[in-house]
DNA sequence: ATGTTTTTAGTACCTGGTACTAAAAAGCCG
DNA sequence: CGGCTTTTTAGTACCAGGTACTAAAAACAT
C-alpha cells in the first residue's frame, strides 16, 4: 500500500472513529506505531486524547447553552407584555449542508420563543400561527426578530414577529399565543 | 474544612466543570493530591481522562444522529411527490423544564422537515405556513406527522401535515413550499 | 496519653503519547 | 549492478495524568 492511500485511509478511520489510538492504527493498517505517529505528523493530526477532549469540550459548551436557553436566540430587549428583541447568529450546524441556508425551523424557534417570553404569564403556549418566509438566511447572518403584541383579550394574545438580517426583512409571523392557568398544565 | 464538606464540593466542581484534574483540584482545595485521590476512589468517581472520554462518547452518537439527519423526527415512510410519515418521540430536553410541554418549534421542525423532504427538489424553502396546536404534547410521548401534497403548481408545492399522538390530533400545518433551482441559492 | 481517623509523602508502574536519533528497507535511476 | 532518496522501523529519553501501594505525620477524640 502506498503511503499517500494510507495516510487517506487513516484519516477516514480518525473521522470515523476518533477514540482510536495510534496503537489501534498501527494495527489496522499493519505498519509500526512510528510511521503512525509521522503520519499524524505530517498531517497534523493530534493525539488521541486531545482529539477526544475537544470533543467533549465543543459539545461541553453546547450543551450547557442550549440548556440554559429557554429561547433560541439571545434576548437583547424584553417589555413583557409589550415588545421584545431577540438575535441569533446562523451557525453551520443550524444550515442545511448543501446549501448554507439556515434551516426554516431555527427562523421560527427564534421567534417563536420570542413571542411566548413576552407573554405575562407562568406558562403560555402557541395556539396557531401564521408565517412567511421572505427569504433564505444564509450560515453566518444576524437575524434580529423584533415582537410586540397587537392584540389581548383574556388569556389570548396576538404577537407580531418580524426577523430582519441588516434591515432587510427575511421572517414575519402571526402568533396566537394562550396564557394557561396553573390548574390545566399541572396535571 | 471537614472531609465531608470537602467531597461535596469537589464532587460539585468536578460537575460544573468535568475536565478538571487531580492536581488542580487539590490547588483549587488547597489540600495534597493524595487527598483528592483518596476522596475520588472513596466516591468512585474516575479520573479526568475517562470523564471526559465518556463525556464525549456518550455524546458522540447523538451529534452523528443529528447531522445525519437533514430532518428533525424519524422518516418512516416517504412516496416523494406525494406522502410522508415521520415519528418523533418528545425527550425532556425538547420540553419546557416547567411543564413538560415539547416546545413548538419541536413539532413544527418535525412537520416541517417532512414537508420539505415531501418536494422532489434539490432544495426547497419554506415560503409560508399556518399552523395550529391542537393540545400541548408531553415529554415522552411519540408524535407521528403524517403529510401529503395536496396543491402542485410549477415550482410551489402545498403540503399539509397533521400531527397524531395516538390517534388524537396534537398539531397540524400548512406549508408553502418552494423549490429553488439551482442558479437561486449557488451564489 | 492513647487510639483512631485523616492527611500527606513517596515509590513503582501504566497508558498514550512527544521529540529525537539512527538504522534498515524499499523504490528509483542511470 | 551501484548509488541515491524516500519511507519505514527501532529505540531512547521524557511528559501528563493517572493507579496501586506502603508508610509516616498530623489532627482529633476520649
Amino acid at each position: 500500500m502506498q503511503k499517500s492511500s494510507r495516510q487517506q485511509l487513516m484519516e477516514r478511520y480518525i473521522k470515523s472513529n476518533p477514540f482510536l489510538t495510534d496503537d489501534d492504527l498501527a494495527e489496522i493498517l499493519s505498519v509500526s506505531i512510528q510511521t503512525i505517529r509521522l503520519d499524524r505528523a505530517e498531517m497534523n493530526i493530534p493525539e488521541m486524547r486531545s482529539r477526544v477532549k475537544t470533543m467533549a469540550s465543543g459539545i461541553y459548551g453546547k450543551i450547557r447553552s442550549m440548556e440554559a436557553d429557554e429561547l433560541m436566540g439571545e434576548l437583547v430587549d424584553l417589555e413583557v407584555g409589550r415588545s421584545g428583541v431577540s438575535v441569533l447568529t446562523i451557525t453551520d450546524r443550524m444550515t442545511l449542508k448543501k446549501t448554507r441556508v439556515a434551516r426554516g425551523y431555527y427562523i421560527f424557534a427564534q421567534s417563536n420563543s420570542l413571542a411566548v417570553a413576552l407573554v405575562d404569564a407562568e406558562v403560555a403556549l402557541t395556539g396557531t400561527c401564521k408565517l412567511s418566509y421572505k427569504r433564505p438566511v444564509y450560515s453566518g447572518e444576524k437575524v434580529v426578530a423584533r415582537a410586540h403584541i397587537s392584540r389581548k383579550s383574556r388569556n389570548r394574545y396576538m404577537v407580531r414577529v418580524n426577523s430582519t438580517v441588516k434591515d432587510e426583512l427575511v421572517f414575519s409571523g402571526r402568533f396566537l399565543v394562550f396564557a394557561i392557568s396553573e390548574e390545566v398544565w399541572r396535571r
